[in-house]
DNA sequence: ACCTGAACACCGTTCAAGT
DNA sequence: ACCTGAACACCGTTCAAGT
């Protein structure tokens, strides 16, 4: 109980990483995180500028954790495994994915960007021109993003192996829609019931990659 | 000043949807959308059940906008309007992506889930089993909710003309960085000014498509 | 049937005061 | 240098009371 080191930033950030692992985004205040350090709310104030800061920290070592493609594969491999880098990191800690879709966070450091930088690098490899790696990016992250952002949510999709909550939504779902008016989407629930989500982002993943190459502009 | 008419639950949806079109989706409060009606707060409780209530109202409006394809159309043009109109029917009210993403809307109805509808059976139709539909489904949501996400947050997306917010982000980003750490993302942002949003979002919609026809299990 | 005021349990953040 | 208590301006929601 007694406190021997006083608080500091990083142990700031890593109790906030591991709130929001337990209570979401939501339940990351900033009462709640000073309490789960034994100590008072405005005590965080004197190692983070706001809450805020504590978004942007976490984001950045969220993103940090990406390595870096081996720079002698060719540029769709290079693609490929940086995406699937981000949405595995991202993934694991969904309030990243989170706090930057509502804004909150911003975290503009190198280590932040990396990631995207070497999509980058890999795209002009490609043969791209600016607005082609541009376009080619927006396709790319917003896949990353939109499929963690969709599986985190309950809404149009499938829910992953084990977790009950997503499998119960799945479930009032089957039993709400009417079959006359959704009878794709209804034969879809149905015949779908467990689905990793991390395969089916590679695969998406992988489409999208098939048809960057198909639009390079260098190729024959 | 004088209120004839009582308040009715489609009174509060239009006046939460122009709200949140205002000030956004932290801006509508219950107490805010309240004051905008000329009412107290707890009177919203007469016509809605809760929050969540209005946010899945809204939802559903926004997604009932979207036009269905015309049938006649071979599948992957399907997509292409289907997802098109999603997207332009989501930017339009960009509370409603993110209302999605952060769990508090969810609305289960045939309305609202009549786009996905419409993308499942084209993607049946173009010869996907249940697995491939899954994932494809999820390629093509997922690119429209991060496009959107993405483009109305700062992270790691060009601005739109005339959007001076975002525009002041990038120049900010381009200050940022350091030319030695990212120069493939430095060479991005100062090689691109403005940019088209949706115009970006076809393209890169274009580009998974074309990875689905390339997919296609019945394709010789 | 509809609206309201007071209240409860929360937020992020500031500021003056303590050690 | 670090922590705290009280306060301010907010939240969503409940409940009893008004018309």
């Amino acid at each position: 109980m007694v406190r021997r080191e006083p608080l500091n930033r990083e142990k700031v950030l890593t109790a906030a990483l591991a709130l929001a692992g337990e209570e979401g985004l939501e339940g990351l205040s900033m009462r709640r995180l000073a309490k789960a350090l034994g100590v008072e709310a405005m005590s965080l104030y004197n190692h983070v500028a706001n809450k805020s800061d504590i978004l942007d920290g976490i984001a950045n070592r969220v993103l940090a954790e990406v390595r870096p493609a081996d720079p002698a594969l060719p540029w769709a491999e290079r693609i490929r495994v940086t995406a699937l880098g981000m949405y595995q990191a991202l993934r694991r800690h969904p309030v990243v994915p989170l706090s930057l879709a509502t804004d909150q966070a911003n975290p503009a450091t190198t280590q932040a960007l990396r990631p995207l930088d070497d999509l980058v690098g890999a795209l002009y490899e490609a043969g791209f021109d600016d607005a082609g790696v541009r376009q080619a990016l927006g396709g790319v992250s917003g896949l990353v993003f939109g499929s963690i952002l969709l599986s985190t949510a309950g809404f149009a999709r499938p829910p992953a192996p084990g977790d009950v909550e997503h499998h119960e939504q799945w479930d009032e779902y089957a039993r709400r829609i009417d079959p006359d008016e959704l009878p794709h989407f209804n034969r879809l629930v149905t015949g779908n019931r467990d689905a990793d989500p991390e395969e089916d982002f590679v695969r998406a993943l992988d489409i999208l990659i098939a048809g960057l190459i198909a639009s390079t502009p260098s190729r024959t």
